[in-house]
RNA sequence: UUCAUACCAACAG
């Protein structure tokens, strides 16, 4: 970091002044590293040059608190956001929302998005995606069906993000028919299947006991041209190890390791 | 230049 620092005043001091979208980036690199000290530094040192902040600078920020649990210092970064006369957007919203999330505060979380409209500020298709997660991740796949009708009714369209969060509360639940129709679903609206729906329905067919079902999907997917994640494997290994059938889940072991 | 989705871990029970 310190290095970096050296190198970047360096180039201040030859007069080439980096653009907001620059420090944008910077910042942003920092908070996703939980190096919330450089990037309050890097922020000071763009008001020091007169370099004005906006609202994207300000959200990157509210992220990076929200990643460290700082619930509190981001709402204090959006506050200093308000102050400066931006107003809080959905991205705001948003990443706070899924901020209370990550700290298991889902009825703040769930407050904060039903009442965002109430305060001018119009959810989005992540807002709702975020709300159908909360809902699914509490075990309650049929209030995450009914948030998926509302926004559609409201004009937002699912995309694969919705499906795949909507269809994981499905898996979770053992509802694997139910899964599979959303899977249909979201391709005939022209939204392909990716490697979290499919690792889903992996761990779905996994846990309801079908593992054969599972090595049907997790075979499909380089047919479809779809690469296997780390997780896809790992849930693989795993339903085939609680089945018993060991040799399967070392030779998929090996693969993996090939595979890199 | 910023936000949402999959496996897994921990104290306690």
């Amino acid at each position: 970091i310190w290095v970096f620092f050296s190198l970047f005043d360096e180039l201040t001091e030859k007069g080439i002044t980096p653009s907001v979208h620059t420090y944008g980036a910077l910042i942003n690199g920092f908070c996703k590293a939980g190096q919330m000290e450089a990037a309050d530094i890097l922020v000071s040192e763009m008001q020091s040059k007169g370099i004005n902040l906006n609202p994207v600078i300000f959200n990157t920020l509210i992220d990076g608190f929200c990643n460290k649990g700082m619930i509190d210092e981001a709402l204090n970064q959006q506050d200093i956001m308000v102050k400066k006369g931006f107003k809080a957007d959905v991205f705001a919203y948003n990443t706070i929302a899924s901020g209370l999330c990550k700290l298991k505060r889902h009825e703040e979380a769930k407050k904060l998005l039903l009442t965002m409209a109430e305060r001018g500020v119009a959810p989005n298709t992540v807002s709702f995606t975020t709300l159908i997660d909360i809902h699914c991740k509490e075990g309650n796949y049929v209030e995450a069906k009914r948030v998926l009708s509302e926004m559609e009714k409201k004009g937002e369209k699912p995309n694969t993000v919705t499906y795949n969060a909507l269809i994981d509360g499905y898996i979770k639940k053992g509802k694997m028919k139910e899964a599979y129709r959303l899977k249909d679903e979201m391709e005939d609206k022209g939204l392909m299947a990716d490697v979290y729906t499919f690792t889903s329905l992996i761990l779905g067919e996994c846990l309801v006991g079908k593992v054969d079902e599972a090595l049907k999907l997790f075979n499909e997917m380089p047919q479809k041209g779809l690469a296997r994640s780390i997780v896809t494997f790992t849930a693989m290994i795993s339903g085939l190890s609680k089945e018993g059938r060991s040799d399967e889940a070392f030779r998929l072991y090996d693969e993996m390791i090939e595979a890199g």
